[in-house]
RNA sequence: GCGACGGUCGUCCAGUUUGGUCUAGGACAUCAGAUUGCCAAUCUGGUAACCCGGGUUCAAAUCCCGGCCGUCGCACCA
């Protein structure tokens, strides 16, 4: 297993990520590309996505606009509560939470909501100063984690979205008639989210700019245990962390002993830790944890965290959060749209309740990285034990040497199956160090054209993770390829 | 955003204390050639860096100021 360290230096020497802009030094923080091997890695972390949740899960997928307007977030509560209260010392400038600042110095319980004009009545009221210099106090105001936006010449107010999911919210009304909607009705998108992180941190664990997957499951609380694919699932063991203790236990149990809600959200929870194995995170390093009515955030009626442990902690790849009738209920009233339909089950007309799946998939990525990080020492090499279907490169075409016609004859297996599959050509160096490079990037295979190939057009497939060869057929590379992606 | 510490080739490190000998050195990686011909071999040669801006000085990688970035702490979070 692998520290972080070990993954920055992997991901900045080989390409998965960098900063961004890194050549100008007034780069802010917070902002990371992804390169040729990590679009890689995300493009089939997301095919594996739509295949495992979208997919199968009979979901739509939708992709919506990064740019929305002032009353989306009026409507979905961002404007109000995805801001901190502040204050900054006239004198030296030290910036803290209002909140926690007054409650601290006075012992007495101050709302995370208050507004600004309390604040400034409590600093006066109990004659706070800076504890740093002693000087007064401006002020108070908000710090909002959403970028702010003008459109067009008047510079209407807009923002960038904090969330994905919004889209889905504001086009709900829509994508239930077009898809002819039935409950549950499961919604997805993949796309970029923004927030304006005070100190965003440690590369792609925390962004200004980033990667969600969403799926948002509206629902009739009516029919909740109702759920088709329930029987299959209900002896699946989950491991859930909920009052400060771990328990594994069945969904059938979770459900009985009310750590899970219902059959419904059982049921996506499920589908998530199956998604999860399938890209090779280690399982046993993973939990759900079930969230304190103080963790959760503003919208959430009932939040279990999706976590994975690595070398910097714990880490939340995926809030699963119940929203109730929050969204639809906030932007009915704020656009003045009937978002009502018609349960063609029960055949009653309802506003539908959401249960969400949010992916973090930078962070999933990371994730995958460091679990799939195995350091041999045995053989003195590093090894990405990636999946083979997540692999940025997925087979490696080697001529044993440039002479003798191995280099022509690579060239043309290399030509033949470009377009299948990602393929690395290289002839450079010996062959054991071009090995070494392909497998530090987690590449699973490796073609190596030698003299016998001339012969009887067979070549030998090297397995990354036992170094062991096999001589095939050069006619069925692409065939045996393709069923090892497959498994 | 604040505080502490830090920032030198792709990566890791030496040089900064005491300004000049730095035309910035090494290792690994990388590129070219030779050699070998199935697991990071060897030899030869090459590419490649003082975070940015300003100041002090005859002279700055080195001292000072500001900014940016990083690590950790507070806080925030997918």
């Amino acid at each position: 297993m692998a520290n972080y360290e070990q993954i920055i230096k992997l991901s900045l020497e080989r390409g998965f990520y960098f900063p961004s802009s890194e050549i100008y030094s007034d780069a802010p923080a917070g902002f990371w590309e992804y390169g040729p091997n990590g679009v890689n890695i995300k493009n089939k972390f997301i095919d594996l996505w739509r295949k495992e949740l979208v997919r199968k899960a009979t979901m739509v997928e939708i992709d919506g606009a990064q740019i929305m307007s002032e009353n989306v977030f009026i409507a979905s509560g961002h404007i109000k509560n995805f801001s901190d209260p502040i204050i900054k010392c006239s004198g030296c400038k030290s910036t803290f939470r209002a909140d926690r600042f007054i409650s601290e110095k006075t012992g007495q319980e101050v709302p995370e909501r208050i507004n600004e004009n309390e604040i400034n009545v409590l600093i006066k009221k109990n004659n706070l100063k800076c504890p740093k210099c002693d000087s007064d106090f401006e002020e108070s105001g908000r710090f909002n984690m959403m970028f702010k936006l003008g459109i067009g010449p008047n510079n209407d107010e807009a923002y960038l979205r904090p969330e994905t999911c919004q889209s889905i919210f504001v086009d709900f009304s829509r994508l239930f008639k077009v898809m002819r909607g039935k409950l549950p009705f499961g919604v997805a998108q993949i796309g970029k989210s923004f927030r304006n992180e005070i100190a965003p941190r440690q590369s792609l664990l925390r962004l200004r700019e980033f990667y969600q997957a969403e799926i948002e499951v509206f629902f009739n609380k009516e029919t909740v245990n109702q759920i088709a694919g329930f029987e299959e699932i209900k002896d699946v063991i989950l491991k859930i962390f909920y009052d400060d203790t771990n328990k594994e236990l069945t969904v059938q149990e979770a459900i009985n002993q009310e750590i899970i809600p219902n059959k419904l959200v059982a049921y996506y929870l499920v589908l998530l830790k199956q998604f999860y194995e399938k890209t090779g995170i280690d399982m046993e390093k993973t939990r759900f944890r079930k969230l304190s009515n103080e963790e959760k955030a503003f919208y959430a009626t009932i939040a279990f965290d999706f976590e994975v442990e690595t070398s910097v902690g714990w880490l939340e790849l995926v809030a699963c959060n119940d929203r109730s009738d929050y969204d639809l209920s906030e932007h009915s009233k704020t656009s003045k749209q009937n978002l009502e339909v018609i349960d063609p089950h029960t055949q009653t007309k309802i506003l539908p309740q959401v249960f969400e799946l949010s992916m973090g998939i930078d962070r999933s990525i990371y994730a995958i990285l460091e679990h799939s990080f195995f350091d041999d020492i045995e053989n003195e090499r590093t090894v990405l034990r990636l999946k083979p279907y997540l692999a940025p490169i997925t087979v490696g075409i080697l001529p044993l040497v440039k002479k003798d016609g191995l280099g022509e004859m690579a060239t043309k297996i290399f030509s033949d199956i470009k377009r299948d599959f990602n393929v690395f050509y290289d002839d450079a160096g010996s062959i054991g160090r071009r090995y070494r490079r392909l497998e530090e990037v987690g590449t699973p295979f490796a073609i190596t054209i030698d003299h016998k190939t001339l012969e009887d057009q067979t070549v030998t497939i090297r397995y990354r993770d036992d170094m062991s060869q096999k001589r095939i057929d050069v006619s069925k590379i692409k065939e045996i390829i393709n069923s090892l992606l497959n498994n």
